[in-house]
DNA sequence: CCCCTGTTATACGGTTACGTATAACCCGAG
DNA sequence: CTCGGGTTATACGTAACCGTATAACAGGGG
């Protein structure tokens, strides 16, 4: 058999970084071939097109960011707390799944099928924050808005450019997970 | 004279409807032509070329969202709570100019001209956001990070999937807003 | 009423992309 | 060493788009 030079997760792997840094719409097979050093040729050999592609990266997105997350976080503690913390950094630290989850979600704004995808992972998250949350605080509808903030901070803040005087951004988000994360005060 | 059919600011409307739309990636010249009923012939006896529409719609956008809204809001109310409340409504409600809000902070994430434009404007708004927060809030540290949660579910929340047993994203979010501006908790 | 001027349609060349077809190629099995 | 199969490079046709050039056009001023 000739030898299986550019296999097929290659393809998602230089695809998932397209996608992060340029959006969905980078995600080209001619430049993923020249990012990789070879020509296109061998892509369709591999994927019917173009969507195939797409699709399969959004399955290694899900597995990776969700299901191999969530699964590692319940092995390693107990504690709803700190299950919410270890994803969170699992999830939204190092420079791999942060920025494809931030394209998934401008992607998902324009696709139906992505949005739908997008609410699974994104209601899987949700629990582990109810669960964490609702563990010192008993009014489940301020369970459920102090999960909501908790969950906009953590992506929106992404989104936003302002400036915080005298301070870094990540020492406001971590002033503002304490007011979040632990009981009134 | 010729008559003035397709004038600059039908240019710069179409471009930003696709822009927030499509994202930046979908403002093409002949693509707005077409939406406009006209070829893209004209298009070019106003701007140099496509980058400097995109100069023009983003010039529009900020003046737009960031200063009609203050001078209307610092007009209409001197309580800084109202006027956070209404710039609130006039930026993130209706279909203008939230869907552009939206598309112009992914297109920063890849554009620092345009990263630029948005740190002026979100710096601005959170200005709005401390002074009504400090009215309650003696803590410095703690307006900004209510501040940042604020403004954080503003924008986020039109970037989460995720849905809300019993109740509607608009309930919790209200639930929400609740926690952050008011004194207490 | 006709011309002048600014606006628009049309045509063009260059680039980039998708998806297909086919030939060159490489490696391991025999 | 040779042969066979999958892998890859190359070439092709089509389409979308950019920016330019030029011709057609429309409508107000003289």
């Amino acid at each position: 058999m000739g030898a299986l030079r550019t296999p097929r997760e290659k393809w998602v792997e230089a695809g998932l970084r397209a996608l992060a840094a340029g959006g969905v719409d980078a995600v080209r097979v001619e430049a993923l071939a020249k990012a990789l050093g070879v020509t296109k040729g061998g892509f369709y050999g591999y994927f019917a097109d173009r969507g195939e592609l797409l699709t399969e990266m959004l399955d290694t997105w899900e597995r990776e960011s969700v299901d191999d997350v969530i699964a590692r976080v319940e092995r390693e503690s107990d504690d709803p707390m700190d299950r919410v913390r270890l994803a969170g950094r699992l999830t939204f630290s190092g420079d791999r799944l942060l920025p494809i989850d931030l394209a998934v979600r401008d992607w998902a704004r324009r696709d139906h099928q992505v949005a739908e995808r997008l609410r699974r992972v994104d209601n899987r998250r949700m629990g582990l924050l109810r669960d964490a949350i609702s563990a010192f605080c008993a009014d489940p509808e301020e369970v459920e808005a102090r999960s909501l903030l908790a969950f906009c901070m953590a992506i929106g803040s992404h989104f936003l450019a302002a400036d915080h005087p005298a301070h870094t951004r990540d020492q406001v988000k971590a002033r503002a997970a304490a007011l979040l994360l632990s009981p009134d005060r």
